[in-house]
DNA sequence: ATTCTGGTTGCAATCCTTTGCAAAATCACT
DNA sequence: AGTGATTTTGCAAAGGATTGCAACCAGAAT
C-alpha cells in the first residue's frame, strides 16, 4: 500500500525487448538473445552479466515473437470437436478426466496446453486450428461425426492424435479402446445375469458408440429369445436427464436391462429409475461405459466397462511426441475391461 | 488411401503465407490482409476474390505473426499455482470443476485458454506467464502460499484475477468465497449435533485454508468444553490417502468431529473411517468443503460447505474482461452455503 | 613481425502480419 | 477537360527474437 519500493525491487525503467537490454548491456541484440538462451557461442562472463540484468530487471523474452522465429511453440492443442451436440460443455465428466491426465502428461513434459474453441458450424475447425501457426501438435478428444474432416488433415499434418475409435482405411492415428468389445462385454453381462430385454442408450453418430452398439449386437447375436430396442440419447449431461427420463418412460416394462453409451449416462439412468421406484439391478439392471471416478459413486454402485483413461492419454501423448519428431506413429488400441459393481 | 484429390480437393501449391496469396492475387500483401480481415477499406469485389482465393487454398493466417503485431492474443492463462504441495496434479478434482466452468465461460466468449505450466521453485513463476507476451489476461486458481508473489506481479499488470481468499490490504483481484465464514458454518453444524471434541484438516499455509481454519476457531470460541486439533493435511490427491489414514488413527478416539478442509480430503476420512469400522456420523461427523459433484456420491453422503463454483467462475471472467478494458475490478466474495447431507 | 587459430561479437536478413501514410485510381461535377 | 472528393491500393515500417555469415580480437606458432 506505499509508493516505495521495496529494497530489492528491480530498478524502475521497464524493460520491453532484447534491444533495449543489449543497450544497457552495452552489446548488441543478437549477443543477448544467445546469452538469455544459454548458448556456449558467447562469452560467459557476458553471458552471466546479461542473464543477471534480465533477472534485475524482471525481463522476459516475448514468447510470441520467439516462437514466430524459431517455428515451434512448446504448445500442445487439445481440441473436442462439436459436430453434432453443439451443446456439449467442456465440462463434460469423461472429457474433463482425459483432459486431466493429458495435461498431467503435457505439462510433465514442459509443455503447454492450449484449449481451443471449436465453433460449432463451422467446416473448417480443426484446419483453422493446426494451422494458426501457434501448435505444435494437436490431441483431438473424440471423433463426434468429424472423422472426414480429421482424416483430411491427418493427410497433411502428421502431428495429430485421436482419441476414439479405429476403423480399417482410416488414415489418422487413433488412440482409445476397443468399443466394440466393450459394448460386447456390456452386454453379455446382462445376458449372464440373465437379462432378455435390453436397451442400448446412446447417440451413435460418432463412431465410438456407433462400435459399442455394434458390439451389443454382436453379443445378442443369434440369441432369438433377445429384443434390443435403441434409443438415440446425445452425450450432453445437461439435456440428458429429461430425454432419459422420457425413454425410461416409454420402454416401460418393456426391458430389463440397459447398456448406457456411457457412465453419465448411465448415471442419469440410475437416477430416473430411483426416482420412479424400479430395483436396481433385479428390475433393470444398467451398465455403464468409461469407468469415471463418479461410477464408485453411485447408488448402487456402476458395474460398467472400464477404459483405462490414464493409460490411454500417456499413449497420445507418446504418440505424439514421435509425430512431432517426424516419425509416424500407429494407433493403440486398449482392452476394454468389465468392471462388476452393483448396477448389473 | 488413394494419391489422387478428391475432386473438390484445394490445388497442389500449398500457400504459407499472405505474400503468396498476394501474389496469386495480384495485388499486394496489404490488401491481403486487409481483405481478410473483411476490413470496409477494400474493394467488395477484391475482398471476395481474395478470400474465395484463401478459402480453396485452405489458407489461414499465422496467429503467432498475428498477434505479435497486434499485441493482443484472444488466449487466456490459467494458471495453478503450487507453491507448496508440488505435486499437486492439474487432476485434482475440485481445480478440474472450476477450470471446467472457466473454460465453458471463455469458449463461450470467443478466448482461447491457455493451461501454463508452473515450474515449481521458481519464483518467477507468474511473471514468467504474464509477461510471455502470449496472453491477454491470466486467471490465477488458489493462492497457496504464493500470495506476495501474486500481489507484485497485480501491482503492475491489471488483467489478473485470482481464485482465494480476500485479505485487507490485499492488491490482486480475487474472487472466492468467504473462507472463514465457511469454516464456521461446518464447525457450528458439529457442535449443533453434539459434537465437542473437533478435528480440523487442512494444510493451512495458503490463506484460503487458513481463514476455514479461522472459521472454525471463531465458532468454538468461548465454548470451554470443545477441543480442537488442527492436522497440516495436503490437498494433493495422491498422497493425501495414508496421512489421513494415520492421523485419524492418531487422533483415535479423542475427536467426534471433523472439518476436513475439501472435500477431496473428506472424500479420504470417510474412507478411512469406514476401513476402521467407525460409524459416520454417529461416532464421528465429518463437514467437508467445496460441495464439488463428489459430494453428493460419497457414502454417507457427505455434509459439506457449498462454495457456487460456477457463478465463480463466472464471476472471474466477468472481472478480468473488465480489467483487460482497462477498468479495475472489484473482488467479489460469495457467500458459502451449509450443505446438509448424511455425514454430519 | 606475420600468419594462423579459436573464441566472441555484430550485422542484417528472416519469421508473417498489420497499419499509417501517401500514391493512384475512380467518380462526380463544373 | 479539369478540379475536387472519394475509394482503393501499395509501400514500408513496425512488432521482437533468432541465426548464418562475416568481422573482429587475443594469443600461439612460425
Amino acid at each position: 500500500m506505499t509508493e516505495i519500493p521495496a529494497a530489492d525491487a528491480p530498478p524502475r525503467p521497464r524493460i520491453r525487448n532484447i534491444t533495449e537490454l543489449a543497450r544497457l548491456a552495452g552489446v548488441s541484440p543478437g549477443t543477448v538473445s544467445r546469452a538469455l538462451a544459454g548458448k556456449a557461442l558467447v562469452n560467459p562472463v557476458t553471458r552471466d552479466r546479461i542473464q543477471t540484468l534480465a533477472r534485475d530487471h524482471g525481463f522476459h523474452l516475448n514468447q510470441m515473437a520467439s516462437r514466430l522465429r524459431t517455428q515451434r511453440s512448446g504448445v500442445i492443442g487439445i481440441v473436442f470437436p462439436l459436430g453434432h451436440e453443439s451443446r456439449q460443455h467442456i465440462s463434460d465428466p469423461f472429457f474433463m478426466t482425459l483432459f486431466g491426465y493429458l495435461a498431467d502428461e503435457l505439462t510433465e513434459s514442459g509443455h503447454d496446453i492450449m484449449l481451443s474453441r471449436v465453433i460449432p458450424g463451422d467446416a473448417q475447425w480443426l484446419d483453422r486450428i493446426v494451422d494458426s501457426g501457434m501448435l505444435d501438435g494437436a490431441l483431438v478428444i473424440g471423433q463426434s461425426d468429424q472423422s472426414a474432416v480429421i482424416d483430411a488433415v491427418a493427410a497433411r499434418y502428421l502431428p495429430l492424435v485421436v482419441w476414439g475409435s479405429h476403423r480399417p482405411g482410416q488414415i489418422h492415428c487413433t488412440v482409445g479402446v476397443d468399443n466394440r468389445l466393450g459394448g460386447r462385454l456390456a452386454a453379455e453381462r446382462l445376458l449372464a445375469i440373465g437379462k432378455t430385454r435390453l436397451a442400448f442408450l446412446g447417440e451413435t453418430r460418432g463412431p465410438e458408440i456407433a462400435d459399442r452398439l455394434s458390439g451389443v449386437r454382436d453379443a445378442i447375436h443369434g440369441r432369438a429369445n433377445v429384443t434390443l430396442a435403441v434409443m438415440p440419447t446425445p452425450l450432453s449431461s445437461e439435456a440428458v436427464a429429461e430425454q432419459v427420463a422420457a425413454q425410461v418412460a416409454e420402454l416401460g416394462d418393456a426391458i430389463d436391462g440397459i447398456v448406457a453409451a456411457s457412465d453419465v449416462i448411465a448415471m442419469m439412468v440410475l437416477r430416473v429409475l430411483h426416482e420412479r421406484g424400479m430395483r436396481v439391478p433385479d428390475q433393470i439392471a444398467v451398465v455403464g461405459f468409461d469407468d469415471l471416478p463418479l461410477a464408485t459413486r453411485t447408488v448402487p454402485q456402476l458395474t460398467t466397462v472400464r477404459q483405462d483413461i490414464a493409460s490411454g492419454a500417456k499413449a497420445m501423448v507418446t504418440a505424439l511426441m514421435q509425430r512431432i519428431a517426424g516419425h509416424p506413429a500407429p494407433a493403440t488400441i486398449l482392452q476394454p475391461e468389465l468392471v462388476i459393481r452393483e448396477s448389473a
